[in-house]
DNA sequence: GTCGTTGCTGGTAGCGCTGTCAACGTTCCT
DNA sequence: AGGAACGTTGACAGCGCTACCAGCAACGAC
């Protein structure tokens, strides 16, 4: 056997083909399109790579194509357990097929965020996936001219560079308070922390829903740049209290900072949700059994990643899907923090779960 | 709104030499190691850079120089918050040097696990990070023949493949326990799911403990191989009551657990820690502001992940750390929900973070 | 029979960068 | 002064793969 090996013993495409007894040209073909082959020779080289153990040279590849099988994932934060979701869904999708996820992390500043993505289309990325909407100019521009697919995930809005999924966080705020008003609240404070564009559209959701019912005061709005977590859900909670005693209500812009609230209550045997109802937003699975449980606003953040990386793919594949723009909406969970004000708060079983009122609304977006 | 495709103004090394009047490989050279060029070429490279915009073609320069600038991640999870504060740590760590994160999801499976060491390895990254010490025979075999610097994160052991950065769960869950006898609690029950390795060794570490005291009994130890979550931990603590009416204190895996005990010592109006005292695993954040506020044991996750890049890129880079593996030990950090067994476990004022008793301990392995 | 057409295959020519080594000029040593 | 040693630079030759286009047989349409 005069089969000629790199000085590594790496084994290339042409000791593939060698074997086969075809061209490496045709040997490549095997693996990017192999019903252009013809069935016998299609098998000789199937048989050869797994005889040789081959495995193809990513980077000469993507140097010889002029693109990579990389799919760019730019996400404000690793830490928000929000986008954890997301990620599981995105690299759950992407496992199976040939693309591989590059991830970075803008901090929630666009202005990285915009130098991450010169950085990612410079290396041609098979599709790109980035969150929200408000991009700079620059990125806008930037994604326009990019010659691969995008997804815009985590909301909705009216001009989508490619394709979009996610839903409208004003909208989903806005039933929030709706379902507040219905409880007979009226009396209802925002706390927000890291105000991201989607938490002030939630912000703003809450203003507008307010305003219309002739409810809206400034001072009901606590918020903060700060990271968010539990303790601050405390601690703002413990401002708005100062600012406004007479609250009936509390929305939060997150699920940590509900329970932030949540245990800030309990500390100063606040009744929940007799004194004060609570409601979080993105219903993590904690909420259904706290204690009281907590009403949230529930997202379906691992389908969002999920459905993002698969019409991704098919778009590069160059299966367009027929709806670009993908609204996976919200439901408010109903549960003990903000419905049962005269009964007990305390059942003495769990209460996850149970009968939970389902208020689903397809968000609409301008 | 199509896909335009735009005439890629493709700026390559050679532009940028041109542009500066040197050679393509001196303009090469900058970008790999400056310090060898004179000061005159290296300011002149840099601004014909700078004013091209040009950014190196990484499929170039890896098929070029026969390696990539990738290090491979493996974790077992991207749920987890455990994981998601590593990962931060390792992202981190990597911003700003040249090295890029590939990171892959093994889902707790050791067979996975090898599967996608083999994909990482084909394609030769410049470093590993790899969890744990629990390798299959030939995932072991395949990282000690890889010619690359591969870091072991999240535990210590005795035989490390190349470094390692951890702490032992074992000496950690027995200084848990410790803790807890040392508050005068007797009946101590074990509450953990998805019994992974580490789980398993903090489990280990329980049961000797309790042995050492003449305390241990099986039905004191309820485990699950359903994946974490505060629900499940209720739905344990609930079993663990059952079968063990007399409990005085609970050690959990997690944290989620903890607060999932928390939650149905609530429901069911057992006072914390009067009654039973309450101890959980990483302190995450929220564990400082529950109510009663939760003891846990600390883990340095972000450190670790940090750490363990910066070795992994010093190693890469031929600077090889002075100590192989590193024990980032654990801490104790006594809350109420452990300790206050006769005073007010509801205090009026936020208690988190009120002089709490820290227990600092190296663990040592063999 | 000639001319496409289709289906499959192969040759050629790079993709953009870096490893290697040779060739400088300069400085330092003996 | 002669040579070695050093620091700096450039020419050349690929890295392993694929885009592009040409070739060729088999087939049908006119």
């Amino acid at each position: 056997m005069g089969r000629k090996r790199t000085k590594s013993g790496k084994i290339r495409l042409a000791e593939v083909a060698e074997l086969a007894g075809v061209s490496p040209i045709t040997a490549s073909r095997f693996f990017r399109n192999p019903e252009a082959l013809s069935v016998a020779k299609r098998t000789r080289v199937e048989s050869a790579a797994k005889e040789l153990g081959y495995v193809p040279n990513l980077a000469a590849r993507a140097l010889a194509s002029q693109r990579t099988e990389v799919i760019g994932v730019l996400i404000p934060s690793l830490t928000n357990n929000v986008f954890s979701d997301v990620l599981r869904g995105i690299y759950d999708a992407s496992e199976g097929s040939r693309y591989s996820i590059q991830l970075s992390n803008t901090r929630y500043s666009i202005l990285q965020e915009e130098k991450l993505l010169r950085l990612f289309l410079a290396q041609k990325p098979a599709g790109l996936i980035v969150t929200g909407i408000d991009q700079t100019t620059e990125s806008r521009a930037m994604l326009e001219a990019a010659d691969c697919p995008i997804v815009q995930i985590m909301e909705i809005g009216p001009d989508p560079v490619d394709m979009m999924i996610g839903f409208s966080h004003y909208d989903a705020a806005r039933a929030a308070v709706a379902h507040l008003f219905e409880q007979g609240r009226r009396r209802i404070g925002f706390v927000g922390a890291r105000m991201d564009p989607r938490v002030q559209r939630r912000l703003d959701g809450y203003v507008s829903a307010m305003k219309d019912a002739g409810l809206f005061e400034q001072r009901l709005v606590v918020t903060t740049a700060t990271p968010t977590s539990v303790t601050l859900g405390g601690a703002l909670f413990t401002d708005l209290l100062a600012r406004e005693p007479d609250l009936d209500a509390v929305f939060c812009a997150n699920d940590d900072l509900a329970l932030g609230v949540l245990f800030e209550c309990r500390r100063r045997e606040i009744a929940v949700p007799d004194q004060i109802a609570i409601v979080g937003f993105n219903d993590l699975e904690f909420m259904a059994s706290a204690v009281p449980t907590l009403t949230s606003v529930r997202t379906n953040r691992y389908e969002m990643g999920r459905t993002a990386a698969t019409m991704l793919i098919e778009a590069i594949d160059g299966r367009r899907p027929e709806q670009a723009v993908l609204d996976l909406g919200f439901k408010v969970i109903e549960r003990q923090s903000s419905t049962s004000r005269h009964s007990d708060s305390r059942p003495s079983t769990s209460g996850a779960g149970a009968a939970n009122k389902m208020v689903a609304l397809p968000s609409s977006h301008d």
